[in-house]
DNA sequence: AGTCGTCTGTCAAGAATCCGACACAAATCG
DNA sequence: CGATTTGTGTCGGATTCTTGACAGACGACT
């Protein structure tokens, strides 16, 4: 079991943690115990305690709201899955338990073999509170989230499918403004077609349409369970309300 | 020009402020201004630089983005307005810009005649600095915006119009959670039917045959830009997914 | 190798929603 | 007081999205 200061370079390459004051981030790794998942694992579901932060270093936390991984295609009431986000590596998420102590709202699982920094609950809160000014500091994670969480709420309220998921695909591709340096004008997300649709709050087919017309442009290369950017300035380009 | 302790009972009736250590919430208080708008009145616009806390103390404040494209199409194409929210007493907000001093990320309009605490920024920092522990208090404001804007997340994604509009409807009656006691099981709303269907991502339209099938059903009293909630047992049943 | 489950691609019917348009009522203002 | 603006009610056609269904492709497992 690797220590959690091997993983000290994926996490420098997040903004929030590499701007964290150094007493701080050292404190984080101190106390943090790195934890893997298989695919599909749980860490932790809606209603249940808070148990303190997480960093991911490896694989992906796909974050959903309606717990329903059954896989029964069932012609049933579906019960749909609404998947808000999946984080990947150096995202830190797990925080607003952290603040008001109250249980988590959504079910975190692995999207496929993934490691995590897991700082417990009660050590932080206790490291926090004789360490007070830092607490801005953690803040500042929510803060992020609170901005990303407006912008996007804004764009489901007045963008088109078509557009909302260039945004998000962008998005995702810069570690939701969390990655800082890149250089590199592809890059790779692992996610299923359906996960990417549930994210965006329309159907599977109306995705597949749209992946499909992107892959035609040669803007994306659409794989089994992964797509891969070919043409980001492009792909920015259609954030642009313009449909065609 | 009244004395910001006159606006003691309205904050005391917010679920955030009522909870704060005496110590922060005397010091908010002293470091108060009184600001008072009138209708339609700009508090502030997106990219300004950070002014500090607000609290809503009467009427209420129109929070709003416009999907920032700055294409002015030859037609007149429609700029459209998204409203994200509409902040009736006691709500405080503003708190992001106090984290991380960035700019604003939304207009903020006063929708009616409005009176606000202002606590300003730099001094607030500095008491904030000098009582630290206290950044973890000013922290859970944004705590539960977090919490309400994932919840807001993801119904858009998964609920239909009907059910979105009622939930809606009940959040603002309770004040997006920060009311306390209420037992008044009526209340009125003031907003046009074109902010409310701005706010939900749908058309005027749209909103319009909802809002008067629930007249109908006598659940709402509709009238020019006012709604009257008069079965709110009713609407919470409607929060439900059971379309009719 | 063969089987099975998952993921992808695609179709057509049908529902929901949008859009432009227009009439009308209520507030506002000179 | 009449003129203008703003908000509401309503229509029908165009558009987008959903639903359900099915076939093929890929990967994993025995």
């Amino acid at each position: 079991m690797p220590d959690a200061l091997s993983y000290l370079p994926v996490l420098q390459s997040g903004r929030w943690f590499a701007q964290l004051p150094l007493a701080l981030s050292e404190a984080l790794l101190a106390m943090a115990r790195v934890r893997t998942l298989a695919s599909g694992e749980v860490l932790f579901l809606r209603n249940s305690p808070p148990c303190g932060l997480y960093g991911v270093v490896r694989g992906a936390i796909r974050i959903s709201g309606i717990s329903g991984t059954a896989a029964q295609g069932g012609s049933g009431a579906g019960v749909k899955e609404a998947v808000l986000i999946v984080l990947p590596p150096p995202v830190w998420f797990g925080e607003v338990s952290v603040f008001d102590s109250s249980t988590r709202t959504h079910d975190a699982h692995a999207a496929g073999p993934t490691t995590l920094l897991h700082i417990p609950h009660d050590g932080l809160v206790q490291w926090l509170q004789q360490h007070p000014h830092h607490w801005r500091d953690l803040a500042l994670l929510m803060a992020d989230k609170l901005r990303l969480a407006f912008v996007t709420l804004e764009e489901q309220a007045v963008l088109s499918a078509p557009v909302r998921l260039a945004r998000r695909l962008v998005q995702m591709a810069q570690g939701y403004g969390q990655i800082q340096a890149q250089g590199s004008s592809s890059r790779t997300l692992t996610l299923t077609q359906e996960q990417l649709s549930l994210m965006l709050g329309i159907s599977r087919q109306t995705t597949n349409g749209i992946l499909n017309d992107l892959k035609v442009r040669h803007i994306l290369d659409v794989q089994r369970g992964q797509l891969e950017i070919l043409d980001l300035p492009a792909l920015r380009a259609l954030c642009q309300k313009g449909p065609d």
